[in-house]
DNA sequence: CACCAGGTAGGAT
DNA sequence: ATCCTACATGGT
């Protein structure tokens, strides 16, 4: 991967090159992230382009030219989105090797169609509040309810005159009532975590999490109401980055039980388990569910 | 107008 | 330990 400064219409950009099994339109569908974006595209050499919202934002632009993309930031706000996307890191290869020695038809076709997925690090924050919204609920309300979420309680900020939905910190929540955003019975999940004489607590609990290894970070979070095994998981995998997480939901039981007679054994992916979950998730859904491929 | 949605808590086997 | 079910809403 190459990075190197140009200017685009008048401001300063990050060209990205020789950047592969990089796909933000399989990122955006794969369900880890709830809030990228397409935009439409006007350049003619711009294949799509998409905004991502996060700390910051960024408009990302996927060029013709493959493993080329155009970041619309500077350098040092590219190292974290860097970080973000995990570009650093080619589980891609990690999958492929471990395959050769456990051969496996249906991840082998889930990686090649899947290529693309990076599991992302979208911090604690904003893993909680997407994947306690989302059990028991549908993509396009987990989406709807999120951005009101942080229309309604985040501050704005940017360096650009652009106006956008930021990551919520605890300081921007507590206290608030969480009505009006849909919620529905996750509503009372959030007012008993944000609730202002929780604070201290919340704190405490956050800042333990975060410095523990998987098993303890899973234990700590089922801790809070709205928290089970599977959104426990997604927290660790999509906010933490433990790669040992291995999300198990609905699709993911009716996959195992269908393509694997019901029995699927992890322990070879160990260092990628939740990036195989991902490439089996996104490939299953893609069959419509019951296919055995 | 039913039925479903990247589950969970609480209670009963 | 392992089942069962109610759960609030909006999407399809």
């Amino acid at each position: 991967m190459r990075q190197s400064e140009i200017i685009v219409d008048g401001l300063l950009c990050v060209l990205v090159e020789d950047l592969h099994h990089f796909d933000l339109q399989q990122i955006m569908e794969s369900g880890q992230c709830f809030r990228i974006q397409e935009l439409p595209v006007n350049g003619s050499n711009i294949l799509r382009s998409h905004s991502v919202s996060w700390h910051e934002h960024v408009k990302i632009d996927t060029l013709s030219t493959p493993g080329s993309f155009i970041f619309h930031c500077n350098m040092r706000q590219m190292k974290k989105w860097s970080r973000y996307f995990n570009l650093d890191m080619d589980y891609y290869e990690m999958v492929k090797s471990i395959l050769a020695e456990h051969p496996d038809p249906f991840l082998e076709k889930a990686l090649e169609y899947g290529s693309g997925i990076r599991i992302l690090r979208q911090g604690i924050y904003e893993a909680i509040l997407a994947f306690m919204i989302s059990q028991n609920n549908n993509i396009s309300r987990i989406t709807k309810s999120l951005d009101m979420m942080h229309w309604k309680y985040g501050v704005c900020r940017d360096d650009r005159g652009i106006r956008y939905n930021p990551t919520l910190l605890p300081s921007e929540l507590v206290g608030k009532d969480f009505t009006e955003l849909g919620l529905g019975y996750r509503e009372q999940y959030f007012r008993e975590m944000f609730a202002e004489d929780n604070y201290v607590h919340f704190m405490d609990w956050i800042s333990a999490i975060v410095i523990q290894d998987y098993a303890a970070a899973k234990r700590g979070l089922m801790q809070a109401k709205g928290i089970g095994t599977k959104v426990a998981d997604c927290i660790c995998l999509y906010g933490l980055h433990h790669m040992e997480a291995y999300p198990i939901d609905t699709w993911m039981k009716k996959l195992i039980e269908n393509v694997y007679d019901g029995h699927f054994d992890v322990t070879p992916y160990q260092k990628c388990a939740g990036y195989v979950q991902q490439l089996q998730f996104y490939y299953y859904r893609s069959l419509g569910g019951e296919n055995h491929a």
